[in-house]
DNA sequence: CTAAACTAACTAACCAGTTAGTTAATTATG
DNA sequence: CATAATTAACTAACTGGTTAGTTAGTTTAG
């Protein structure tokens, strides 16, 4: 199915916020799918409705549109995870709500493990990040790492979990659930199932909780008591799509918008 | 650092069966890269040190190249885990030495994960999986997951498992095998380690043994003490790199090479 | 001598990015 | 308040370089 497009110039109203947020989602999707090298110009500014030349009005080039890319959907899962794991909840809810609000996450944002991966593809190419990267995994990745290894470490030092290697914890939480998403295609062929489905992700957060809760916890009861408590606690309100932020026409002037 | 690359032809003799070898290993590399829209025949034929006309003598087009480079890295892994999860051993130890073959299958083909994640992402932009990724699907993913689900069911059925839902199970192993690898440059920022070394490898063995033993079974104490017990076991032999297959110099007349 | 394996040079299409505008919205002026 | 001037947002057409793929051979092996 087609790539779904954005409202075309001709038929609205001038609105630099809105041509530059069409162009930026668009801009993602396509870089997700292709990667930075077999991204096409074109094809982000059609599906976004404007003229190619715009994306250079607002963006430097196209590597300045992928940096962008990167900032917009990392942006987002520190803000939803890293207050609930600075909270004063026990080690072990901080774990099992982590891996809810990361799922969920990505249940929002079916493009950031894609994106992550072809950055992480293109990493083999120069042997090492992009320093864009590299800021963002400072920004991002390190506090969501210091403040989950570190509920992990409370929970054993308290004798809530058992005696395990922390880091490895979060790393195998975070590839459950990414690669759910990701192998999606090949589960729609074997398993005849889409795991986009609301069953199969409320299915998933179920299991994906249990199997956590059962393996962790020295009290194995508790911790599958625990996780079920937690997976069937209420959905966090879906995020509202960035394009549609800036739905009231208004005036830009002045207003900086080039990256 | 730059890629490896192959001895070009002013240095060597003639060899069909070498030429189209070295030009599907690099191939392989180029397209876990790149995917297929970025990838560079010119780069491919330079690292496989042969003129780039050489890759439209051994293969109909790029496409074709992609096919034959998704064939030749997915066929592995199913000659290396299905006759295991066929055999005689209990659910219990199929599973968990599935777990590791599966992750050692990654260690000696660190490009398998990123093409999956290319070919995957391209299911993304035309709706579905190419023919070819669903053919390769239907010959090695439904038999490895039919034999896993067995052996997952069968483990529920005698109680050595705890009552689950047994397909998740094969997807969270792969899960977390797949993003320990994938997610290596993420790893050496935020973690300052290298998952690819043997050190490294070894602990996350152990480590994602023991989550599963922890997490599956019924006898949690057994469970992790079968988990030490195959993750400690000597490692299986490393398979050739396919390149060095045909070391010896032989004559290719009438012999069918082209894809 | 023949055929397979291989290459240098080439072609047409594609691509990121630019140019030279046009158009819509805003601001200044009488 | 109406109009002119200005600016920001936008586009059609273009450019020079890149790309997949081809052609017309040459070289090597049997």
């Amino acid at each position: 199915m087609a790539a779904p497009k954005s409202k075309p110039l001709a038929s609205r109203a001038r609105n630099a916020t809105a041509s530059r947020s069409a162009i930026l989602d668009h801009a993602i999707a396509e870089f997700a799918k292709q990667g930075i090298a077999g991204a096409r110009t074109a094809a982000i500014a059609d599906a976004a409705g404007v003229n190619k030349a715009l994306l250079y009005y607002y963006f430097k080039n196209k590597e300045s549109l992928y940096s962008a890319a990167l900032r917009e959907v990392f942006s987002g899962l520190v803000e939803d995870a890293l207050p609930m794991l600075q909270s004063e909840l026990s080690p072990g809810e901080k774990v099992l709500r982590f891996a809810r609000v990361h799922f969920e996450y990505l249940v929002n944002h079916p493009d950031y493990p894609r994106l992550i991966h072809q950055e992480l593809s293109r990493a083999c190419i120069t042997g090492e990040p992009s320093s864009d990267f590299r800021a963002i995994s400072a920004s991002h990745f390190v506090p969501l790492q210091r403040a989950g290894l570190k509920a992990v470490q409370d929970g054993i030092a308290s004798g809530e979990f058992r005696k395990i290697e922390g880091a490895s914890v979060l790393t195998n939480i975070v590839g459950m659930n990414v690669f759910y998403f990701v192998s999606a295609p090949i589960a729609r062929i074997v398993r005849g199932i889409d795991p986009f489905s609301p069953v199969c992700i409320r299915d998933h957060v179920a299991t994906a909780l249990d199997f956590i809760g059962a393996s962790l916890f020295n009290d194995r009861k508790h911790g599958i008591a625990l996780a079920r408590k937690i997976a069937a606690a209420p959905a966090l309100p879906r995020k509202q799509p960035s394009s549609s932020k800036n739905s009231k026409v208004c005036s830009n002037k002045n207003v900086r918008f080039r990256s």
